[in-house]
DNA sequence: GTCTATAGGAAGATAGAC
DNA sequence: GTCTATCTTCCTATAGAC
C-alpha cells in the first residue's frame, strides 16, 4: 500500500507520483496511469500494468488490492493537486479580478502540464468504487466552491458584473478541464499561452470594468 | 451492415439512431450506445451488446464486422448531426452577432439533449481504428472551419473586438462538448438554460459593442 | 515482496446447422 | 439472419514456494 503523500511539485521535473512509496509501488502507478490513459480503465489489463512496471501478474497484488485501487490512488493523487494550485491562487493579494484571473490561469495550465493524469481524472470516473467516487466528489465539489467564493467576493465588491455566477464558474471551470481532453504538448500551443489565452477571456465573461 | 442515413432530427422524441436498418442493426447500435456510454469501449463486451439487444453473441456479426465498427457508425453519426445543427445555425439570417451565439447555442444544446451518444463522440475516440479515425477528424475540422469563418465575419465587420480568433473558437467549442462529460437530463439545468448562458459568456467573450 | 502456477471464467470472432 | 457450439486467447485474482 503506498503512503499517499501529496508531492504537488508540478513544475521543474518534479513528478506527481513521486510521493508513492515504495519504488515498486510507483512503478506500478506509472504503468496504470500510461494504460489507463491510453486505453481507458476498462481496456486495461492488470498484467499489461504489471509488465510494463518490469514485474510479473501477482507482484500487482503485494502493493494494490486491485486495479480500482490503483484508479483511486491515480485520481486522488490528481484532484489534489488540482485543488491546491487553486486554493494557491486563490491566497494571491490583490484585487478579486487577480486572484480570479490567477485560478483561471493555473488551473487551466494544471490540467496542460498534467493533462494524462487529468485526463484519467476527468474521463475515468465512472470506473471508481462507490465509495472512492464519493471521496473525489468532495475534492471537486471543494474546487468549486473555492472559485465561487472568489467570484462572488468580486461581485460584491462590484469588480464583475456577473448576474450568472453559477453559469460562470461552470464555463471557466469547464474551459480548464476541457483541456484534458485534447492538449498534447507536441502540438502547438504552450501551456502558458493556452492559460493566458482562458484567463483573458474569463475577464470578459467577468465583464471586468 | 447499416445504412448510414443521417436522421439528425435531434429534437421531437426522434432518435440518431432512427435511421440505422435493419431493426436489428438499430438494436445492436443502441445497445453498443449504452454500453460504451457506460462502461467505455475497453469495458464493453460483445456478448454484453448482443444480450442487451436480445439476440445471441454469434448474430452480432452478421450486421457488423466488429466492435469497432459499432463505435465507428455511432462516432459518425454523431458527428454528422452536430455539424449539421451548426451549419443549420450558421445559414440564419441578421448579423454575425447572431449567427455566432445562435452557433454556441445550437451546439451546446446538441452536446445536452444527446448527451450519450456526445459523451461516446467526445471521449471513446482513441479507440477507432485509424482510417476511421482519420474520416472523424475530417469532420471535426470542418466544425471548427465553420465556426472559425464566421468569427472572422464578424470581426472584419468590426462587430467583434478579438485578438485571438483560434483562442475563441477553441474556447467556445470547449465549452459545448464538455457539456458531454457531465449533463444529466436528472441534473437542475435544461439544456436551454445552460445553451443561452453559455452563448450569452461567448458574447461577452467577443466583446460585442 | 517477488516469483511461478493456476483457478475459474470470459474475451472477440468464426463455423456450420437450420 | 439467427442460432448453438467452439477456437484460441486472455482476464482478475489467489496460492504457495523461496
Amino acid at each position: 500500500m503506498p503512503q499517499e503523500l501529496l508531492q504537488a511539485e508540478t513544475s521543474g521535473g518534479h513528478d506527481l507520483l513521486d510521493g508513492v512509496e515504495p519504488e515498486s509501488a510507483q512503478k506500478l502507478a506509472h504503468a496504470a496511469l500510461d494504460s489507463f490513459f491510453e486505453v481507458g480503465y476498462g481496456g486495461t489489463t492488470t498484467r499489461h500494468i504489471s509488465q510494463q512496471a518490469g514485474m510479473s501478474t501477482g507482484s500487482l497484488y503485494s502493493s494494490y488490492r486491485s486495479k480500482e485501487e490503483l484508479l483511486f490512488l491515480l485520481t486522488q493523487l490528481g484532484h489534489q493537486s488540482a485543488l491546491q494550485v487553486l486554493v494557491a491562487a486563490s491566497e494571491q493579494p490583490g484585487t478579486a479580478s487577480d486572484r480570479v484571473r490567477a485560478m483561471v490561469y493555473e488551473f487551466t495550465i494544471w490540467h496542460a502540464r498534467n493533462y494524462r493524469i487529468a485526463r484519467v481524472c476527468q474521463y475515468q470516473l465512472a470506473a471508481l468504487a462507490p465509495e472512492h467516487h464519493a471521496a473525489i466528489a468532495k475534492i471537486r465539489h471543494e474546487i468549486e466552491r473555492v472559485l465561487r467564493a472568489e467570484v462572488e467576493v468580486g461581485v460584491a465588491s462590484g469588480e464583475f458584473d456577473v448576474v450568472d455566477v453559477k453559469g460562470f464558474v461552470l464555463a471557466a471551470l469547464s474551459l480548464g478541464i476541457d483541456v484534458a481532453r485534447w492538449f498534447s504538448p507536441t502540438g502547438r500551443q504552450t501551456p502558458e499561452a493556452l492559460a493566458g489565452s482562458y484567463a483573458g477571456l474569463a475577464m470578459r465573461m467577468l465583464g471586468t470594468v
